[in-house]
DNA sequence: GTGAAAGCGCTAACAC
DNA sequence: GTGTTAGCGCTTTCAC
């Protein structure tokens, strides 16, 4: 087989559309980028190649040359988790908005392949990385970020210092819900959290401490840890309320921890929120379509997302080179599933 | 600023490190690839230089030269829909057990939308492309398949031909579906559906009819158009239960379909599930967290990620030339939602 | 305003 | 078993 220069069996590069327009390989690529000014004559005529081969610009070699990818990288522990899945739509949704596209890596909460899987994402020379951490101990793997490539971190592992965080306000949206519950006459009132070395899970107890504080309850304290699974968070709540001094109200730190809860009060065969109220996190369809609908903390995930792309993408136009640290408010819904402590209650 | 070759002040490339071992740049490939045999003694030089360098081999290079940039495209109507997380979950992770990456599309039901970012994904040249369409016109989009990229079909978009396609068996099991409404002595059942022209619920529209027209029921057949959101589902389905000869049971096409029908029943302060009974489609942890607890049909999400994997990778790997058309079994969960009709119904 | 040409960092022939 | 080298397709100086 004979490679004849004449014939287009293969993909049409830029030098085909340069030749075909009777300009330079330079000026094919300025029409395409507008990053210099091309006369309109030679612009048609090679507007005109261009459908007339069917040419696509190879954006790995455009990468090559320009040493930007126009890909950021997205990591969540858990694709699935709707809270995640939903920033996820907003990253990619803000990524086709401005020409960039996104990796998305979903670590399964697990540490190891995080390590791994970011290494990999550095191999493709990501021009930029938004990180929901599987843990604190993030920071032990700086070597992942002392990279260079510009970094966010999202909703956990904010305790970082020197790299831009931007997360919920948990500690007065925990603080808020509790009071919420107490104002209701609830005094034992446990918080149930996926695991609470988290930053962000330290916040919303924080928070819960704080309204305990206030109302002089700080001895009626009680921190249930659920895991990361709906299985494990209902067993850890079963056993919370299979006491006689069980508490009267949950507080739950995670959408996961919410379901787990909901399962254990089902399995208990309690009177739902009758004998025990639960206050969930995040806000998600299924919760105004289970009755009683569940009462809960709902986290601005669109505004953290496009704060988020916000920061990335200044960082990355050199626009900003102080570190950011954001928290933003969230907004407690009161539904049905939060109601008056019974009297006498425990 | 003068560029001195001896000091390393920039990203280390393989010639960096081949000169630090003392070694080809080719060798340093071979010990990276594995493509060929290096001397045990080259081999930990190399390694020795890779550490010490902190390299970090340039994926976009390797892919401009190797013509395969291991990337697979990923395009879904809506990631924020369980049903294509969970798609997206497992193709994640198995790109990741293939040293693949891939990047997501999220085409929130919109054709245009779709097309654009797919031909975004061409440039990028990533080797596959895995694709639940918009619609059912896709193929009028055919320009972009015909690029010749291997791509496979999910969920929707099926009766494509000469392309891989890939979906649960909805005839099957909507007409079993159905069935189970009918054994419980439904006679009125209404179908609620998303979009009745995508070609996965007509599927399921035909299962439906099958099954009615067994019972001798096709004259009691009702399908109501839901539309993609949960809002529009949930006006569509109050309509049609807003009436005294309302339907003793709903089937519910979609999991967003479910929602909304789950919704319209509270909004009529019906019975549930004694005056309507409902069937779902999808298995989601919600579902087994509301009461009543939701029957449903259940879709093998992870087989079908496998098998389009699989599918893909086969076909990029060479190993099949003619075309795939797979179609999936599903599973009935009868819990709580679907109960004998009342007697004397209608 | 436009072109020529030098690479970006790597892999895969092709040599030996 | 290992080295040499020619590009992959583009962008971007540097000339004019």
């Amino acid at each position: 087989m004979q490679k004849t220069k004449g014939i287009r069996d293969s993909v049409p590069t830029i030098r085909d559309v340069a030749a075909l327009a009777g300009v330079s390989t330079a000026t094919v690529s300025n029409v395409l980028s507008g990053s210099r000014y091309v006369g309109p004559e030679r612009r048609s005529r090679v507007k005109d190649a261009i459908d007339e081969l069917g040419y696509r610009p190879n954006g790995i070699a455009a990468s090559l040359r320009s040493q930007r990818t126009k890909i950021i990288g997205i990591v969540v522990p858990d694709i699935v988790n709707a809270f995640f899945s939903s920033l996820v739509q907003h990253f990619e949704e803000l990524a086709a908005g401005s020409g960039y596209q996104i990796i998305l890596v979903s670590t399964n909460e697990d540490a190891e392949q995080e390590r791994e899987r970011m290494f990999a994402l550095l191999s493709r020379r990501v021009d930029g990385l938004i990180v929901v951490p599987v843990s604190d101990a993030f920071d032990t793997r700086s070597d992942v970020l002392s990279e260079g490539v510009a970094t966010v971190i999202v909703d956990r592992g904010c305790q970082l210092t020197g790299i831009d965080t931007i997360a919920a306000d948990n500690v007065s949206a925990a603080r808020e819900g509790t009071r919420h519950l107490i104002s209701l006459g609830h005094r034992d009132i446990a918080m149930v959290v996926s695991i609470p070395t988290l930053d962000n899970i330290q916040g919303r107890i924080e928070g819960y401490r704080l309204a305990l504080a206030e109302a002089g309850l700080q001895d009626r304290e009680q921190v249930v840890v659920g895991g990361v699974t709906v299985d494990s968070s209902r067993a850890a709540v079963v056993k919370c309320l299979d006491r006689p001094d069980r508490p009267t109200a949950l507080f739950a730190g995670t959408n996961i921890v919410a379901l787990g809860a909901i399962h254990a009060v089902r399995d208990l065969d309690l009177d739902f929120p009758r004998q025990v109220s639960l206050l969930g996190f995040d806000d998600f369809e299924w919760m105004t379509v289970l009755k009683p609908y569940i009462s809960t903390i709902q986290q601005p995930t669109q505004e953290m997302a496009a704060h988020a792309w916000r920061l990335l993408t200044d960082r990355l136009a050199g626009k900003r080179r102080d570190v950011s640290r954001v928290r933003l408010p969230c907004t407690l819904r009161i539904r049905e599933s939060t109601v008056a402590a019974k009297e006498g209650g425990s």
